[in-house]
DNA sequence: TCATATATCTGACTTTAGTCAGGTAACTGC
DNA sequence: GCAGTTACCTGACTAAAGTCAGATATATGA
């Protein structure tokens, strides 16, 4: 890994500093690169424009003042626009000009030419071998570095992942659920219970949650971003709300699920979880869980 | 692979900047241990001291102020030494010094143990096939990365080439060639021949030259290094041979090649060269080829 | 031997990238 | 309605990264 990223930073990486050859230097290229790729329609969101935060968060916790210094650059020349947020009076939307959707473009086409001009002398059976691999690396390098944490139930990002859990739910089995039905359910949070949110790039990309239930613990909310699935993400954060367990004191996990949901299904086996009958009224539920933890 | 640049320099980019964590800033790191690779006796050529040109090159052209302030940083700190090459008054010859070394082996454990803390969260099949994806795109990314030039044979480069192309005959075949006999050969110069190195990081990886040879062209000293062979560089360089042949005003190409040679024989195939009859009296060649190339 | 080229060094300079310490206006919870 | 937070901004600063224009000593070719 480390021999790769020597070799490829000193080959590509150089590349990816033509990311300027715009005139704009890296960071503030970044930026407008960042804000451009928001306004595309690529996730289901597609606002044209950000906030700061937004572009501060994705970026990894840029300096407030830097980014805003480089949004002022930006500005004056003329790439991106700024006003009030009117939903909050402290934000600020930013998104792009015309000149600005200009210069991204030519960014794109930069580094595609680059790109191009670097595999040109491979043959087409190496490109395609070339581009798998990145793209496995890619994938297992991002579903590393993702970020397991507990959040409150009611945090933004908690939310966004019990909606999009809700709706999924409900795509699925033909039934919708109210807006704010899943806002605030007290038993997800301390001192009987915890959220946990794993995050990609500051978006929610899998979530779980534990409680108490009827004496022992029970898991809640386990949803995995389609888009993220078979990347042994549901494992792992099955792993993390099983210590958690243990930690609120619990030595039993229950859990239920249904039918349809035949690969958490088999997760939940693989993780060594023994069916057992109906322990709640859930209307939704048809398969029931249940695994006793090993002491630490 | 645009894409992969952005999500990999986000995560793993950052990773690499504890290159540093040493205290030293990243560019001075990255000449303590370009220095400290060429005493790796990894390549056949393990000297423990270098020249500043080395490193200049091998690290992509930097400025040689840049560099010469930078290696007084290393001095001062006692990480490095310097001398007068006595081959070349010139030169400067630079050695890590004991700290130096333990300096070096400071950056490559600490790289390990953060690509260690990366990983950590991967199952050992994801690992693997982490690695795996890596090795490929290495491989691949280099051979894309390599450079086709015309050099004088009596280059160094080409020196080291043939020095090397001859050695490896000699081991196989069992005899020796005398270390001058290769040194100045002019008809693999123009007006009337060609010599190319195809090189990685400054050094050479393949070479091969085109001479005139009773009224036709004819390909000599095709070699490539034995750790890159079956990445399409020999296609490549073949390809590119016949091109100058081209170029010179010919138009059937000749080579001649060794039995004991398969790879090379059926990379001749492939590429659409014919067997013929013997058509020199080079005692070494048991095989005769000869192509008719095609107007560009 | 002399003109020219090469390898390195020194000093003066610029641009990036990033940090830190406040400041202001807008929101939020009690 | 007010104390405390939050989102963003400004100014002052630093260190790193790199460029450029000579200077110096050594080698090389005619």
């Amino acid at each position: 890994m480390r021999k790769f990223n020597m070799s490829y930073v000193r080959r590509v990486g150089a590349l990816e500093d033509s990311f300027l050859g715009s005139g704009l230097p890296y960071g503030t290229a970044r930026i407008l690169y960042e804000i451009g790729l928001a306004a595309q329609p690529i996730s289901s969101a597609a606002d044209p424009a950000t906030t700061v935060q937004e572009i501060r968060t994705r970026l990894g916790g840029l300096d407030s003042g830097y980014v805003s210094r480089m949004l002022r650059t930006l500005e004056s020349k003329g790439y991106v626009a700024t006003e009030r947020d009117p939903a909050d009076g402290r934000r600020r939307l930013v998104r792009l000009t015309e000149d600005g959707f200009k210069q991204w473009d030519d960014l794109e086409r930069r580094s595609e030419e680059h790109a191009r001009l670097l595999l040109d002398p491979l043959t087409p059976r190496q490109r395609d071998r070339l581009n798998e691999a990145l793209a496995t690396a890619d994938l297992l390098v991002r579903a590393a570095t993702i970020t397991l944490e507990r959040v409150d139930p009611s945090d933004p990002m908690a939310q966004e992942a019990m909606g999009r859990y809700f709706a999924e739910i409900g795509d699925r089995f033909g039934f919708t659920v109210g807006d704010e039905g899943f806002g605030d359910d007290p038993t997800l949070r301390p001192p009987n219970g915890a959220f946990f949110i794993a995050a990609s790039d500051g978006a929610p990309v899998a979530s779980g949650a534990v409680r108490e239930f009827d004496g022992t613990a029970e898991i809640k909310r386990m949803w995995v971003d389609p888009a993220w699935r078979g990347a042994g993400l549901g494992a792992r954060l099955l792993r993390h709300l099983e210590a958690e367990a243990l930690r609120l004191g619990h030595r039993v996990v229950r859990l239920d699920t249904r039918d349809v949901l035949s690969e958490a299904i088999g997760m939940y086996e693989r993780a060594g979880y023994q069916r057992i009958d109906r322990y709640n009224d859930n209307p939704h539920a048809t398969h029931f869980f249940r695994k006793e933890l090993a002491q630490a």
